[in-house]
RNA sequence: GGCGCCGUACCCAAGUGGCUAAGGGAGCAGUCUGCAAAACUGCGAUGCGGCGGUUCGAACCCGCCCGGCGCCUCCA
C-alpha cells in the first residue's frame, strides 16, 4: 500500500488514484532562461522516480511536465544577449533535453509550453473576470486573493501574517498586496498576445492552472514541485484553479526538498549553484558513468531532505557503485553450475523483492531501497564463495537489474562501467569560494578538463598483463610488480584471481 | 515579525512510540594473496543537539533552550 506525503495535509497519506488503476501528475518544470543546475536535476529526477515507481505499481500514468517559455526573466536576457526571446527558450529547451538525457531521465507524457497554450490561459482568466474573483487594473488582470477564503492552506499562512513583514512593493492598483497577477499588459517590445484586455502576457501561475486542466482535468491526482514553488506559486495555482471551476485542483502535493552547498540553498542569487552541463563536463567520467553517479547521490537522500552537494559525496556515490558492478563482472565471470548457494540466492532475492516495495511504499523512500540493494549485494558476494550456480547468478544479476530499473540504476554493462579512480580525484568542485555566476567564466577558474588521463586500448592491456602473467609464473615478482605500477598509471588497476587468472579494471 | 524545516557514530544516511538504532563510506583487526587488489569475517553510537515533561515504554509525542536552514520577493 502505497503512502505519500501531502503538503497539505502535512502527514503521510495512503494513495488511490482516482480513477482506479490510472494516475494523473502534473509537475512544474522549468523556466527557460539559463542552464539547469543541480536543483533543477533533483526534483525532475525525484518525480521521474514517483512516476516510475507508480508504473512499477501497474498504475497507467499521464505525466504533465511543463515549460515556462515566456516571463520576465527570458525577456531580460534576450536583452542581456541582444537576441529574439524565443531563440532563448529555444537555446535552453534544447539544454535541457540535453542534460535529463545525460542523467537518462525520461520525457514526460505531455510537455507543454505556455506559448502554445494561449487560448486556454485566455479563457481562464476570462472565466475568473466573469466569476468576478478578478479584476482589471489598466491592461493586467489580477486575482483578488480576499475573494478565495482558503487562500494559504497549503503553505500554512494567513492573508493577515503575511501583510505584516512582506516587503512588497506597494501598487496601488491592487486591491490587496498579494493580488497576484493572472496577465500583464505588454511593454512596447516584449513578447505580446492579444487578449480581450490589449496585447499582454500571461501572469507566471496561471499557465500551470490552464495546462493541468486542459491535459489532466479539472482535479486530478499529484502535483508536485520543488519546496520553494509551495509558496506563491502552488498556493496560486489552487487559488486561480478551484475559483475558476470549482473542484478540487490536486489530492496529493508533493514537494521535494532543496540542494544545497555548505548547508546554505544551491541558487541563482546567492551564485552558489553547479550546472548539470559543468559537472558532467568536469567531472571526468564518461557520461553513462557520471549521470548513474548523480542517480545514486541524489537517490541515497529521501526526496524531502536537503541533500548537500559535496565533491565527497559524488566519490560516495562512485564507490558505492563500483561495488554493484563489480559484483556484475564476478558474477559473469565465474564458473561453475553447481551452486550450494541457489537455494539461499532465491530467499535473498524475495527479501529483496518485499525490502524494496516496502521501502517505496513508504513515500518513495529511496534512501532505504538502496540499503535494500547493497545488503542484496553483500548476499550475493557471499553466495558467490559459497558457489552459485550459471543459472543463479543470471537470476541475481538480473534481480539487481530490474529492481533497480524503477530508479535508473545498474543498467550499464559492467564493461562500460569505469572502476579507476581519478587522479586527481577531488579538488575540482571548489565549494567554499563563492562561484562565479556564469558558467564560461566557471570552467576558466577551474582550469582544464581533468578526463584527459592517458589510457590503453583493451589489446594493449591484455598484453601488458600477459607480459606480468609470464613474469609471474617465472616467479619473477620484480618484473609483474613493474608491469602492475605502468598499468596503475594508466588508471587500470589489476586484480590476480584465485584461480590464477588475472582481470583488469579501467 | 509570521509560518515551517533540520540537528542520528569520524563522514554520508534510514528509522518518527516498543525486538539487539537499517545501509554505505572511511578506519582498525583477520581470512585469502608471492605482494597487492577485490571479496568475505569481526570491531565501532548503553545512545539519536541540550534540559525538562507525557507514557508501563521515546531518537520518535509535548515544552523550553542551543545550533543551522528555508519560505514570506523570482526561484526546482
Amino acid at each position: 500500500m502505497l503512502k505519500i506525503y501531502n503538503t497539505l495535509t502535512g502527514r503521510k497519506e495512503t494513495f488511490e488514484p482516482l480513477v482506479p488503476k490510472t494516475v494523473r501528475m502534473y509537475v512544474c518544470g522549468v523556466t527557460v532562461y539559463d542552464e539547469c543546475h543541480l536543483g533543477h536535476a533533483r526534483s525532475a529526477l525525484v518525480f521521474e522516480t514517483v512516476r516510475r515507481y507508480l508504473q512499477y505499481c501497474k498504475f497507467k500514468v499521464r505525466f504533465v511536465k511543463n515549460f515556462t517559455d515566456v516571463d520576465d526573466k527570458i525577456i531580460n536576457r534576450a536583452k542581456e544577449l541582444g537576441i529574439p526571446w524565443q531563440a532563448v527558450t529555444a537555446k535552453y529547451i534544447k539544454a535541457y533535453y540535453r542534460d535529463m538525457k545525460r542523467l537518462g531521465i525520461r520525457k514526460a507524457t505531455v510537455e507543454p509550453k505556455a506559448t502554445t497554450h494561449m487560448a486556454d490561459i485566455i479563457g481562464l482568466v476570462r472565466t475568473l473576470l466573469r466569476k468576478g474573483i478578478a479584476y482589471r487594473a489598466d491592461g493586467d488582470v489580477y486575482f483578488q486573493v480576499e475573494k478565495f477564503p482558503a487562500y494559504g492552506a497549503l503553505s500554512k499562512r494567513k492573508l493577515s501574517d503575511m501583510q505584516a513583514g512582506a516587503r512588497v512593493e506597494v501598487d496601488e492598483r491592487k486591491r490587496h498586496p498579494m493580488d497576484f497577477a493572472l496577465w500583464k499588459a505588454a511593454k512596447s517590445g516584449e513578447p505580446a498576445w492579444n487578449s480581450p484586455w490589449g496585447p499582454g502576457r500571461p501572469g507566471w501561475h496561471v499557465e500551470c492552472s490552464a495546462m493541468s486542466m486542459k491535459h489532466l482535468g479539472k482535479t486530478f491526482d499529484i502535483h508536485g514541485g520543488g519546496a520553494d514553488l509551495i509558496f506563491p506559486h502552488h498556493e496560486n495555482e489552487i487559488a486561480q484553479s478551484y475559483a475558476a471551476t470549482g473542484k478540487e485542483l490536486a489530492r496529493y502535493w508533493v514537494h521535494n526538498g532543496f540542494v544545497q552547498i555548505n548547508q546554505e540553498k544551491m541558487s541563482k542569487s546567492l551564485g552558489n549553484f553547479f550546472t548539470v552541463r559543468e559537472i558532467f563536463e568536469k567531472w571526468g567520467y564518461r557520461e553513462p558513468v557520471t549521470g548513474e553517479v548523480l542517480r545514486y547521490f541524489l537517490l541515497a537522500t529521501h526526496y524531502r531532505s536537503p541533500v548537500d552537494f559535496s565533491d565527497q559525496g559524488l566519490q560516495e556515490a562512485k564507490r558505492a557503485l563500483d561495488g554493484f558492478y563489480g559484483l556484475f563482472q564476478r558474477l559473469k565471470e565465474s564458473s561453475g553450475a553447481k551452486g550450494p548457494g541457489d537455494s539461499q540466492l532465491k530467499q535473498s532475492i524475495e527479501r529483496l523483492n518485499d525490502g524494496f516495495r516496502q521501502a517505496m511504499d513508504d513515500d518513495f523512500n529511496t534512501a532505504a531501497a538502496i540499503a535494500q540493494f547493497q545488503e542484496l549485494r553483500v548476499e550475493v558476494n557471499r553466495l558467490l564463495v559459497t558457489g552459485l550456480s550459471r543459472k543463479a547468478r543470471e537470476k541475481a544479476r538480473e534481480a539487481l537489474r530490474s529492481f533497480g530499473a524503477v530508479l535508473g540504476l545498474f543498467q550499464l554493462l559492467w564493461r562500460d562501467w569505469e572502476f579507476k579512480d581519478l587522479y586527481p580525484p577531488t579538488g575540482w568542485l571548489n565549494t567554499n569560494t563563492q562561484m562565479p555566476s556564469r558558467p564560461e567564466e566557471q570552467h576558466r577558474a577551474h582550469g582544464p578538463h581533468i578526463s584527459s588521463v592517458p589510457t590503453l586500448s583493451d589489446n594493449e592491456i591484455k598484453e601488458k598483463i600477459d607480459e606480468r602473467n609470464e613474469a609471474r609464473r617465472r616467479k619473477d615478482f620484480k618484473r609483474a610488480d613493474e608491469i602492475r605500477a605502468e598499468l596503475t598509471s594508466f588508471g587500470i588497476t589489476v586484480e590476480d584471481k584465485p584461480d590464477g587468472t588475472t582481470r583488469w579494471k579501467r
